[in-house]
DNA sequence: GTCTATATCTCGATAGAC
DNA sequence: GTCTATCGAGATATAGAC
């Protein structure tokens, strides 16, 4: 049994060096020599290097679905909730300004290549956008979709100049700027002249 | 002289496959099969395929200097000429939603790869942002940096979702959102009790 | 299950004819 | 300047011993 071990092994060296240098640039040489294999054992667990890639997104999805379940027990509030989506930035600031957004820059590499995975590595996006629309929603907020995806975008935008100026100071400023602009989404409008 | 003709063809059909399928994804058969020459004819114009990217970066550098001079020309006040900017999103609608942004996609790449011109490809982003940041300057706001990193920021984070999503409502609804925001990010603060 | 050895392909790059 | 032919490295994938 310690086949189903070894198999959980070359996923998570998969998924972090898919994450670190991209999924065409990865090798499986590259793989193995993490997981300290030969070269030829990743077929008696995977049929080829795209099934590497489906158990790489498969694992992103349980651990992200994991990790919104955690934010829901550590958070009592909505609001608090969503104070969670823009720490993670801080959080995972480091590998951020390294390698920038795993899921977007995942999304992005599989649409270029034209890769059949494209559509389950945007899954993990939804996972996000439907968390953060029912926090608005619980907020009462009027168009909690579009809201997600702003923070979404948001999210995506930071990281993508976070990895290429490498400036916490700039992650920084624009995470307080994401509070911000919460805090004024789920306040009730006043009309301007009372 | 057909030579320089030849050298600019290659680094034309170059730039869009770059933009297209990733820079390492694409080969030289594909550049070859586009200008319609042999492989081995490449290394008459290039030492290597390091050397094409950079003159791609170099063609790209040249031609994003030239649309913000034609952007300056055109609208004659610093307020249209961030329009300008937001517009480009809808300009380059469907590429971006296929492709996502040629900036950013090829500096998150560049960054994986660790390649050495990294560096240079960030430079596109240093052209908008100095081009941003002299607009908000202009208007006598206070951070011009700031505020141009963050339309930056706001662009690339557009980018990565309309690539991912593919939904034009999505792109309108946040240029739109941009507006709004610059309209307030030069309105002079007024104390919030007068 | 894991290994070694190898087949096959594509890539970037080179050599030399024209 | 452009071509054809080809090299060597490195990739995915396979075959078969243990």
């Amino acid at each position: 049994m310690r086949g189903a071990e070894t198999r959980t092994e070359i996923v998570g060296a998969a998924d972090r060096l898919f994450y670190q240098g991209g999924f065409a640039h990865t090798s499986f040489a590259d793989i193995a020599a993490a997981v300290q294999i030969a070269r030829g054992n990743f077929y008696y667990h995977f049929k080829s290097k795209d099934e590497i890639l489906e158990a790489v997104i498969a694992r992103r999805l349980e651990r992200t679905t994991a990790l919104l379940a955690q934010w829901d027990e550590a958070n009592p509030t909505p609001r608090s909730r969503l104070s969670a989506f823009v720490r993670l930035l801080a959080v995972n600031g480091d590998k951020i300004m390294a390698y920038g957004c795993p899921v977007g820059s995942l999304a992005t590499e599989l649409s270029k290549l034209m890769h059949e995975a494209r559509g389950p590595a945007v899954a993990l996006f939804d996972l996000f956008r439907d968390w953060l629309a029912e926090q608005f929603r619980a907020l009462g907020c009027s168009e909690p979709e579009a809201q997600a995806l702003h923070l979404l975008m948001r999210s995506q935008g930071i990281a993508v100049l976070a990895n290429a100026y490498r400036d916490p100071a700039f992650v920084a400023r624009e995470m307080a700027a994401m509070e911000d602009w919460i805090d004024a989404a789920i306040t009730p409008q006043r009309p301007a002249i009372p």
